[in-house]
RNA sequence: GCCGCGUUCGUCUAGUCCGGCCUAGGACGCCAGGUUUUCAUCCUGGAAAUCAUGGGUUCGAAUCCCAUACGCGGUACCA
């Protein structure tokens, strides 16, 4: 049996898609279960939607999720490297070798020039379109004599390379998800193989490369099943053994339709930048159109658990709808499992104030349990960082008096005081209050919590003063007292 | 238009291959209660799917067969 090899072969274009992070994830796990190799081949055929910097994204992005590669292109010191015996593996090098099979293919009668403009390739669907036929190439150029063509490419003349497709019968396939896929020949186009820039389509590059790459199971998504059968011919004119394929269903949005910008983020970046973290969205995404099967209610895994549990046959054929209230929820459980360590790492970019490791390590102690993503840090919980400012009435715990709620302060005042810095901490604080507070706990808490934070809603009055520190919370008492 | 694929609570899904254990289970969200000085966390409970619809096969169908509807995808010198 062949060695299991399997690749990821994004397109630069400017930003990694969910969905196409799911591509990345699921053909990441596969290959891990199996023992198998893991490719990143890079697919730069188009010319026209290069974006600058949209390599070096790319690669970090599958970087920062952890998908270790064992051969393709890498970024080193900002310079994009290739690693592994089947390379270059970025598309765009390879352009001879395309040119070679394109030959190879115009040598054995299955591929032919043509000299259409793109302008009668328009017309010409127009026409079909108002006669309500398929649109399709009208193989205008496969009834050149070989003169002609000769004398056209002398001239210079533009040209691009076409299949000549066998329309005869029906191509089946064994999709891994769908199971038997059958297409009628007599639907397929004459596609283009070969670009007037010499450059390959995708149509033609995906084929030549999974073969030569040696890809034993080629992993995309719903989108390309009915050109499957126009690669199997490519294949079977080469007379190449035909990969195992896995069509994998699309993320959609609450509309049902595929997902998209105009609904909402799409970009594995918008993700990263608002603070959710990459074991949550690999574990929403992999839950979304995955699942452990039968008997199993763990929601939460690692990247590891997903490797050992991942099993295509548990994967479904239907789209799924990208619900972001899930994947909140999912980032909460993640925020509160990490380590204190690796969350303050993590944490740091959305902290802009100038802190202590010390006080914003304490910060996220109290703080994990009420995020759901990492950039609500420091928003509704200004007073850990900023001075407060607020009206009297919030001191005020229900319908108490001005002397009372004085009385209060003073009291929580006094009480505090009497702590020393080494007792300073979490438990004392909360022993210490909630045994002076007595029956009526709101009387001394909530003029407390108040006068800590400024706010209607925060963390206890116990944590919020640990957090602050003896010199700071005494100091916002103070202040309280004087506003009476 | 044509072709392909799909369809279980609002959403993600279990169960479908090998019909009975499914008066359809779990999770998110929602609602209610509890814990609680507030909010959140946490705990308990609840509402929520005539298994797209209609026919068949069968003693029995979410599960098998057929048709219909709806949705999505493809139909590029994009991938």
């Amino acid at each position: 049996m062949n060695k299991i090899r399997v690749r990821f072969a994004p397109s630069p274009t400017g930003y990694m898609h969910v969905g196409n992070f799911r591509t990345a994830l699921y053909t990441y796990l596969f290959a891990k279960k199996s023992g198998g190799d893991f490719i990143l081949r890079i697919e730069d055929t188009d010319q026209k939607r290069q974006v600058e910097d949209a390599l070096e994204k790319l690669i970090s992005i599958i970087n920062w999720a952890g998908f270790e590669y064992a051969e393709g292109v890498y970024m080193e010191n900002g310079k994009a490297i290739e690693k592994g015996n089947f390379g270059p593996y970025t598309q765009s090098k390879r352009l001879e070798i395309y040119k070679k099979y394109a030959e190879q293919l115009l040598g054995s009668g299955k591929a032919y020039y043509c000299f259409c403009t793109p302008e009668r390739l328009e017309e010409m669907r127009q026409n079909q379109l108002a006669q309500k036929q398929a649109p399709m190439y009208d193989q205008c150029c496969l009834k050149l004599s070989s003169e002609e063509i000769k004398k056209r490419l002398e001239s210079g003349e533009k040209y691009v390379i076409r299949q000549k497709i066998n329309t005869q019968g029906f191509t089946e396939f064994n999709d891994l998800i769908r199971g038997k896929v059958s297409i009628k020949n007599d639907l397929l186009d004459d596609q283009i193989l070969l670009k007037s820039d010499g450059y390959p389509t995708y149509n033609f590059a995906n084929v030549i490369d999974d073969h030569l790459m040696e890809i034993s199971h080629i992993f995309r998504g719903e989108e390309y099943v009915s050109s499957t059968p126009k690669y199997i011919q490519l294949y079977e004119n080469f007379g190449w053994e035909i990969p195992a394929v896995a069509h994998l269903p699309l993320l959609l949005n609450t509309d049902k339709s595929k997902l998209s910008k105009r609904q909402g983020d799409v970009a594995v970046e918008d993700y990263i930048k608002k603070g959710y973290l990459k074991e949550a969205l690999i574990n929403f995404v992999a839950l979304l159109g995955w699942n452990p099967g039968e008997g199993e209610t763990q929601e939460i895994f690692t990247l590891s658990e997903l490797i050992q549990k991942f099993d295509l046959s548990h994967v479904h054929k239907a789209g799924a709808v990208f619900d972001i209230k899930k994947l909140d929820w999912i980032n909460s459980q993640w925020i509160k499992k990490i380590s204190l360590d690796d969350l303050y790492e993590r944490s740091l970019e959305f902290i802009k104030e100038n802190k202590s490791e010390e006080y914003i390590k304490k910060v996220l102690l109290i703080e994990r349990e009420r995020l759901t993503k990492l950039s609500e840090i420091g928003e509704s919980n200004k007073f850990f960082f900023e001075e407060i400012n607020y009206d009297k009435e919030l001191l005020r715990w229900k319908d108490i008096s001005d002397e009372k709620l004085k009385e209060s302060l003073e009291k929580s005042k006094a009480v505090l005081e009497n702590i020393s810095e080494t007792d300073w901490n979490r438990e004392n604080l909360e022993k210490i209050l909630m045994e002076s507070a007595g029956e009526n706990r709101g009387e001394l808490l909530w003029p407390l919590r108040a006068s800590l934070t400024g706010e209607k809603k925060s963390p206890s009055p116990f944590e919020c003063a640990w957090v602050l520190g003896k010199e700071e919370s005494l100091k916002r008492i103070k202040t309280a007292i004087e506003k009476i």
